[in-house]
DNA sequence: CTCCAAAATGTAAACGGTTACATTGATGGC
DNA sequence: GCCATCAATGTAACCGTTTACATTTTGGAG
């Protein structure tokens, strides 16, 4: 069942029927009507290779992500596959990736099946990529901000700066920050961010910085440790909720009150936060929304190539309060000690 | 830069160039580095497009899922994205369907660009696929049991089960059942082994049946409803972790304590479950194993087409005992009131 | 050295579309 | 009635591979 088929049996040529398909040109409706109709009949359907060998294009655009958490990464892809459906783009995906080595190796095996690329690479280092990928092949960066590369990323640094803010509005000046992976350009900016609140409020710290790589063992371990302190941290700000949410269980666990004894708030507003005892205070991000329009951008990079300057975008972000904050420390004399 | 530049460069034949680059006919050893290197030299790239017209054949296998919670969905992709790159395919990859008809259109869309189909539609009628779908085209179901196609699915009538089994043998009869989504076929086998175990213990209150559709909202409010229950339940399982958690998030602002007077349990194994408090007992799903096989199936179904009997399997699940029921109930005379 | 089978390589026809260019037919101005 | 113009359609080249078949080369037997 080819396009000659349909021809055959319309009585046109296969140019007339490519046109008809494709609305491309000029087709006298009663012919288009009839082209249609047998199209339907006869339930042809265009072969893509032939096509994308001839228009040079395959309307797909590769989804490259790393080895990122459950619900980051279901939530971009949403955002992402829905707003590819509405431009008529496929997307071939292909997530966890531990190391640049292997990211490359996708990227390269992607070559010609894509007409553009979308990738996240929060921690690895983006100059070896461009090198890789052909020049003439439209690429948008996730989440890693670079003056070289069309890139959309979350507002990092401002959702951080805000929440360290609020909890210094709070009364707590010994906010503690549970970091994220050292590389990875969100982690940073976070910490950017709460440094940036921190030195507002005249704290200069570093030892209410804990390790952390974004897990929720990492989280409890933060804050096991930051219970050990002398003068303990009335306020925890983890740099993502699953840190948060581990930090939670390490202080029920620990039987500290929350936020009674100590404050806890984190980033990114996944689901469950919602249902955590208490529910936790935290930065909203809509990544639906960054998905949406990391796609937008690759397809206005696909459609309208090599405009000078570079596309860059920021997703906002705002705070949720819930009840891991909510109530003022009380009973401890001396909000710092 | 095509197979005609390589091949004018290495003073060769097109074919051969093309018999080296594939290894699928015999090459004089010499040849074959010669044009390696004039084709690394020049770093060519195989047209996919063309290459796909010529042998038929995309290596892609497309992957359809229904509008689907966080962490399975990311689990799941995982799986098949690891095993389909091994196998070396790309995976093209289509979420978020609310409704069969959308989930049709984009199967429809992905006619001829995909070797094979994994679809998970565990509440659609799977009748209205099949007629839509290339029956030359391999599809396997994912969470769908079905006599007439490649099927893998969860053991959830025996997770459900032994979990029911478990409670009982703590000493619960009272054993209330938090559903998941009528249609929801998942949803259906969980609920049959629940019920199955009951009738085991001799208990058949279909009253211990609550509504649910897998999000933690309903099962918030399921949990609320069983608490005005006259003889109160004192154990909850519900369908899924998400409901587990909206249940121990509802009891604890009721202020009613777990394991102690209400136990509680989920399916699914979410991360968090480790996280809330007290930790949820569940049932731990390998979903990374189910995607894994689910992918190594198709590829099956595309190399060794047309066997008579169906491809059909089952991941097995396995009790994870934490917290939500550890202890047993206490203080409450003759267990089953 | 000749001859033949097997191995290595080359030639050209698919694969199924799109589209530049050619052709045909209709329309209207003169 | 003639010709320019333009809309509608047809013809065939092209996109870059793979591969059946043809041809050349090779090596060993006789």
């Amino acid at each position: 069942m080819t396009i000659h088929d349909v021809a055959a049996r319309a009585g046109v040529s296969v140019a007339t029927v490519s046109r008809v398909l494709n609305r491309n040109a000029p087709v006298r409706e009663e012919t288009s009507q009839h082209v249609q109709d047998v199209a339907r009949r006869l339930r042809y359907v265009p072969n893509v290779a032939a096509r994308s060998l001839s228009i040079r294009r395959s309307n797909t655009i590769g989804v490259v992500l790393p080895n990122v958490h459950g619900e980051f990464f279901s939530e971009v892809i949403r955002g992402v596959d829905v707003a590819a459906r509405k431009a008529g783009f496929h997307i071939l995906v292909s997530g966890s990736h531990s190391d640049a080595g292997e990211m490359l190796a996708v990227l390269d095996a992607m070559r010609g099946r894509v007409d553009g690329l979308l990738v996240m690479a929060p921690d690895v280092a983006i100059g070896s990529l461009r090198e890789q990928i052909p020049s003439e092949l439209p690429l948008v960066l996730l989440n890693a901000t670079s003056v070289d590369h069309d890139a959309i990323s979350i507002d990092n640094y401002g959702g951080a700066h805000a929440m360290t803010a609020y909890l210094a509005s709070l009364g707590h000046t010994s906010i503690a920050f549970i970091k994220g992976p050292d590389p990875n350009a969100d982690a940073r900016e976070r910490l950017r961010g709460y440094r940036q609140a921190m030195k507002k409020i005249g704290v200069r710290d570093r030892g209410l910085e804990c390790p952390g790589d974004f897990t929720e063992e990492t989280g409890c371990e933060a804050a096991k440790a930051l219970l050990q302190r002398a003068p303990r941290p009335t306020a925890i700000f983890a740099a993502n909720d699953a840190m948060a949410v581990g930090a939670l269980s390490a202080l029920s666990e620990a039987g500290v009150s929350v936020p009674a004894e100590v404050a806890v708030a984190g980033f990114d507003d996944i689901r469950v936060g919602r249902y955590v005892t208490p529910s936790l205070t935290t930065v909203h991000v809509d990544i639906d929304e960054l998905g949406r329009r990391a796609l937008e951008l690759v397809v206005d990079a696909i459609d309208r190539p090599a405009q000078g300057d570079r596309r860059t975008e920021i997703v906002s972000t705002s705070l949720v309060i819930r009840n891991s904050t909510k109530i003022r420390p009380r009973g401890r004399k001396g909000g710092s000690q």
